[in-house]
DNA sequence: TGACTTAATGACACCGATGTCATGACACCG
DNA sequence: CGGTGTCATGACATCGGTGTCATTAAGTCA
């Protein structure tokens, strides 16, 4: 591999000329710059990243710690990899600033983040990222402390800066906009209550609800789930045939993620309903991949991971450059993805009197 | 943060002897080391790899380019993300060989190549592996050829070494097993023609049929589809009618890949016909979000992109450990999952006497 | 017991960039 | 015409490790 002494010996100059003409830090005669790009194209010079690190003490270099990569079957009930949208805001926001994005992954064990951050500090990093493949409490060892650290998708019991969906918010949307398509009787399949989502989305839920003037009935929103996938059809059945046994079914089922109303679909479908004519469904999540696929499509509220990403991005840079940093955490609106799956009565009902 | 020499001159001896302790590539007295180990735990000192590197000129940096991280909407045909899958193989093999990973990404355009390999160059990377998000064939530019390179889920026309999905292989599995479960009319949804895998799985899906006798019959496998999505929905309805209307109509729909079959479950329902009782389903790609999830759940080919990822990743550090490098591409071989979407008639005969 | 090996350690140069400072050639200004 | 400022360039030290070589002390063998 070339040095810049070779491109110096090989432009008759001397290497800190060259240096010059590749940080344009100074004034160079035209006739000068000309041979030295020349040589730096004849030799395939490249400039070595460690020297000028070495020098400068400044790495340029951003880590990020993940379980997306190898997110497997650690958590069976979530894995979508939708995740990595995250990952990939963040790598937007990087690209852009020229800094280098250093992934490196638990591979499914916390055990390993000790490891990793090490690897981090001989590459010098600036700062880390560390992302969650779910919204979920963490706690970090304490070696993260002397580093800059943003959560993404995480938070912990330091007040870490962080950045979290909103899923209070997101669910509540959600309701609002079917109570405004002409439903009152609204179910919510809950997540497993081990998840912080579950709890959040349920605030939104009866926020909306009580906004609204409707009154929170119970039987409306049936005992959480287990995590234990085998058994959750079963439940899943059995707390689908409470609800269209209630005296006043819903007209619409929010499930707790677009893989549950996946599965809804299918055990709604063995019973011989159709979606959306005898009974409306929405998700969350906007996973894409389900939502919009699944006939028919899924009206669902959107994760905004990518928005996520940017964010931890932009505020870890922040925290590079200064030390400072905010004590709340970001939380991120994501939007409602209206599809067919919802039955929008006042639409409907101009739809009959067309036809 | 703290140096080598700071550590030297808390333990009271000479840089090289904490270098010494740090390598163990030479005797040091047990008194001296331990004073040297409480030093750098007391100054929480972490080499720096840019300084190891420059001297050694051995970065132990590997290049990922990949653009599976912002593959978005470049082809909503394949939006799935489970190439991801072949970055965790990739990422287990290199952890276990303490290599450190570099992962850049191509942001949706290949444009962007030339770009990264600059900066895989800067941190001196040792090799390179290029990650497509499915079978597919491409053109590197020429600067990457000074370096290592392999390709996993792609190949070029230049015979860079690459590591590649056995599509016809899987395919022809499949169709065996339907056939050992009683099957004969065997229907087969290809894929668009601009997939290198559609090609493949029908030479796989024929080579079955003519194996086992069945003479090939062209309407059971309507013309390809377009990868226009929204007009997909419409073809693959029309294929689907096709289908059912001939004189012998299948038993079985082999899918294209599982999203099709997700698609296919939601067509065929709304038609009013069950899942596998009246038709069996199979699929493509085992992508375990649908395949496991959907109701039934969906007999379906692996993609074996893990072991897509770790082969790369062990062909690439033989490149670098000895520059040479195979002529033909690995092919990678993928089981077949046999789910409920499918009757198998001797079980289910077997089933009806026990009943 | 002298020659020779091995353990344990340090001095010093070097990897490839860049910051600092010095130098020479002009140009401009009063 | 001498002083001052800008342009263009080079010599040299430096960043933080490690390879090479030298040195001393202790142990081994014939």
């Amino acid at each position: 591999m070339a040095t810049i002494y070779d491109v110096a010996k090989a432009a008759g100059v001397s290497a800190k000329t060259v240096s010059r003409v590749l940080n344009q830090d100074a004034p160079v005669g035209r006739e000068t710059r000309e041979k030295v790009e020349q040589a730096i194209h004849a030799l395939g010079y490249v400039p070595s990243n460690a020297a000028r690190m070495m020098r400068s003490n400044r790495s340029g270099i951003v880590g990020l710690i993940t379980g997306a990569i190898s997110q497997t079957s650690d958590n069976p009930e979530l894995t979508g990899l939708p995740d990595l949208f995250i990952v990939q805001g963040i790598q937007q926001v990087m690209a852009a600033q020229k800094k280098t994005l250093m992934i490196a992954d638990t591979a499914g064990s916390a055990d390993n983040i000790p490891h990793l951050l090490e690897t981090f500090r001989q590459h010098r990093a600036e700062g880390i990222i560390y992302v969650a493949d779910y919204h979920k409490q963490i706690e970090l060892p304490d070696t993260a402390k002397s580093l800059p650290i943003v959560l993404a998708n995480c938070f912990d019991a330091r007040a870490t800066p962080a950045v979290l969906p909103d899923d209070k918010l997101g669910q509540k949307r959600l309701v609002e906009r079917l109570i405004k398509a002409g439903h009152h009787r609204i179910a919510l399949l809950r997540l497993p209550e081990t998840f912080v989502a579950s709890d959040l989305r349920f605030q939104g839920y009866c926020d909306a609800m009580s906004e609204a003037s409707i009154p929170f009935d119970p039987t409306l929103v049936p005992s959480t789930l287990q995590d234990d996938d085998p058994r959750q059809l079963g439940q899943l059945t059995e707390a689908l045939k409470h609800l269209l046994n209630l005296e006043q079914p819903p007209t619409v089922i929010c499930c707790g993620n677009d893989k549950m109303a996946l599965r809804v679909y299918g055990i709604l479908r063995s019973m011989g309903l159709n979606i959306p004519e005898d009974i409306s469904i929405a998700g969350y999540d906007n996973y894409t991949l389900i939502a919009e696929t699944l006939y028919p499509a899924l009206t669902t509220v959107e994760l905004p991971y990518r928005d996520m990403g940017r964010q931890a991005a932009e505020l870890i840079l922040d925290m590079i450059k200064q030390a400072d940093h905010p004590n709340e955490p970001a939380l991120m609106q994501g939007d409602v993805y209206w599809r067919s799956s919802v039955t929008d009565f006042f639409t409907t009902n101009v739809k009959m009197f067309q036809q």
